[in-house]
DNA sequence: GTCTATACTAAGATAGAC
DNA sequence: GTCTATCTTAGTATAGAC
């Protein structure tokens, strides 16, 4: 087959994401990995140093793109005004290549925490959050700010919603829960 | 140290469990459970078959709590009226031992995918939320009864919510989710 | 019934040849 | 840039002591 080619690096990102989405991290095997790929396991050991960084070069880029949301929202004017957009943003961010890997994150939390990209990637998510929920301080709108993106990842998931449209019904729940006055229906005490 | 000992079985659930809580299910081998139970590694396997079994058995304790819960519910001649009285006693089986475990399988969803007692688990949890949602077929009813538990789940965690009254937070959260026009304030389009 | 000693397979990881 | 060979440790399994 293809001899010594250059796009290994990607190929292994590309096969590694299925598996560790289709079957979870731990149950993949970087035998699997390379038998799919048609290479040996050492031969993945040249492109990434650990099992670990397979996973961490695609959480990096997913912080990347989450930077450049994060970088818009701070140069808005009105941070309050912006809120909604803001969350459409982040919302955007979770379709296409983007959608399996926030769920892999999402299910994965005592996987990714060892990981030396971890920090960073929750650096970013509590900013995510703090934006959210403007900075209140109120306990329970900070719970919110997290279960709007939850509402996102988990919307997208077709175990959890059946609809065709799911991600436009995620979106309307978590610019619910993002709202200043989300959900404050009844039960205020 | 003390010799034969018929309690094992329950020290090696509670050692577990510390272990998988505080490091991940992955991380944590026999060999660090059964030397902190300063047994051997097969002694382990006297008691439980795999070590999957040992975190099915815990999941089991949890799901006969459950069993309960939903049958009183069940029981209720309006369920509508029962709903909210039904998210509380969800919640209260958050407290105490059940604490952790809730977190854990919370976060290691698809390390638990794979387990027998999985399925059995995944049933009750969709009765959960049927009950939740009082069998609307709304989307967004539908996703919102998850996030209730998920409210419940992450709201008893101390990296989430600091305050010390997390848990009525997180109920009060929960109960707004579950309410049938729950946070429906704005963006109905 | 409770546990130890021992061994087997497969995984992640490394060294060095080509 | 990739392979072969090897190492360490994990989960697993069994035989047998007490």
């Amino acid at each position: 087959m293809a001899g010594r080619r250059s796009d290994t690096r990607e190929r292994i990102q590309r096969v590694a994401l299925d598996l560790f989405a289709e079957q979870g991290y731990q149950k993949t095997s970087l035998r699997e990995i390379a038998e799919k790929l048609d290479v040996t396991k050492a031969a993945l050991y040249y492109h990434f140093k650990t099992k670990e960084d397979i996973i961490s070069s695609l959480v990096e880029d997913l912080a990347a793109s989450l930077d450049q949301v994060l970088e818009w929202a701070r140069a808005q004017q009105d941070p309050v005004a912006a809120r909604r957009e803001f969350v459409c943003r982040i919302a955007a961010l979770m379709e296409g290549n983007f959608t399996r890997l926030w769920l892999f994150i999402h299910e994965n939390q005592p996987t990714l925490k060892e990981m030396h990209v971890s920090n960073a990637f929750e650096e970013r998510m509590k900013a995510v959050f703090e934006l959210i929920c403007g900075g209140e301080r109120d306990p329970a709108a900070q719970l919110k700010a997290r279960l709007a993106v939850v509402a996102l990842v988990l919307g997208n998931k077709p175990q959890v919603l059946a609809a065709a449209d799911r991600s436009e019904v995620a979106l309307r729940v978590a610019l619910e829960l993002a709202s200043p006055h989300g959900g404050r229906a009844e039960a205020a005490t």
